[in-house]
DNA sequence: GTCTATACTGAGATAGAC
DNA sequence: GTCTATCTCAGTATAGAC
């Protein structure tokens, strides 16, 4: 009994490479087939289609790390107990992890980064990261019970813009605690400020 | 001495029409042309590729926004005189002018979006917007000295994110001004905040 | 069930006639 | 300056070998 798609993983870790030096819409699956050694209508059985072979190069690790972001923010709210935790450890739990694993895996995440970059991340998000999205939406309104809703659901697009575009490509080079530390300082100020008008 | 170019015009005009309303790499030159009533070999005589076509795109609009944005930050600073204009106003400054003309041709800024959302703003903006972001790097220093440079260039970025991803796609429908609040309520703080560890 | 060979359609780009 | 005709390469789809 071999394993039942070595070419599946073949084509999945071909396109990870590739999608990540050059881009997604740049990476054509005949250079991806290429690089994996098999055959074009492999994708077309294995996937059906380029696009939803992106979704199977996403589940494969953003399930991990979604994870590890909800661990986090469990261990943060107990270590607050019986307050909310602070809105720099729930923004921490949230971001420290992609950050984290940008440096253990980049391929990945820069595959997540062009995702972002070239528009394909919104229909992802709501098919794969809409439970993590939901649970720390929660956990930022107790952490600012000051914050209307109507306004956090701003202060939360903002904060996916300043992430999406530092994952996609910082303005230098840092280690992943050090950019976590400037982002969640940055972003922190700005959930706690007042809401005037 | 008819225009030495009506089928340029008429082709940018189509471009940008149809990219608006379907995004620039669902928009095929075939389309573009049919809409303008020119041919197909007429986008490569004018403009060389469909990304140099883009190119003029942005040009023949983001120059007014970019003086725009100068004409205000300078007025903010007159203003504050003898002091450096308050952070707030310039965001004010580099944000408002976006955001408003938005509202006024929707359609030339969400080619300006989709160009973030599809990875091709940072040439664009090394070619055509460094001169007024040096200016607003110089203003945000001046309004606060405490933050030192390397952490300016991070804030910048995650400034940028946060627009970008804000232009291409809000969370909701709200004037301009409105949303010109939100934003630069929500990064003057995290600009604001103490640079500490 | 898995995979290969091959064909189809539509994209952007180009050469050369006018 | 503009247009016709053509080229290359993309993603997709099908037929059929194993």
């Amino acid at each position: 009994m071999t394993a039942p798609s070595d070419t599946r993983h073949k084509l999945l870790d071909a396109a990870e490479r590739l999608m990540a030096e050059q881009g997604i819409a740049a990476t054509s699956l005949r250079q991806i087939i290429a690089e994996a050694g098999v055959n074009l209508a492999a994708v077309h059985y294995h996937f059906g289609s380029k696009e939803e072979m992106l979704d199977a190069l996403v589940i494969r690790k953003a399930g991990p790390v979604n994870e590890i972001r909800l661990a986090l923010l469990t261990r943060f709210e107990a270590e607050a107990a019986p307050n909310p935790a602070p809105v720099e450890k729930v923004l921490e739990a949230f971001l420290a992890p992609p950050f984290l694993e940008r440096e253990r895996s980049p391929l990945f995440v820069q595959v997540m980064g062009r995702l972002y970059a070239e528009g394909l991340m919104p229909s992802i998000v709501a098919k794969h990261f809409q439970p993590t999205v939901s649970r720390f939406y929660a956990a930022l309104q107790a952490a600012l019970p000051h914050v209307p809703a109507e306004e956090m659901v701003w202060r939360v697009h903002f904060m996916i813009g300043a992430m999406a575009h530092t994952m996609w490509g910082p303005p230098g080079q840092e280690s992943a605690p050090v950019v976590v530390r400037r982002i969640v300082q940055f972003l922190g100020a700005g959930f706690r400020a007042e809401v005037s008008e």
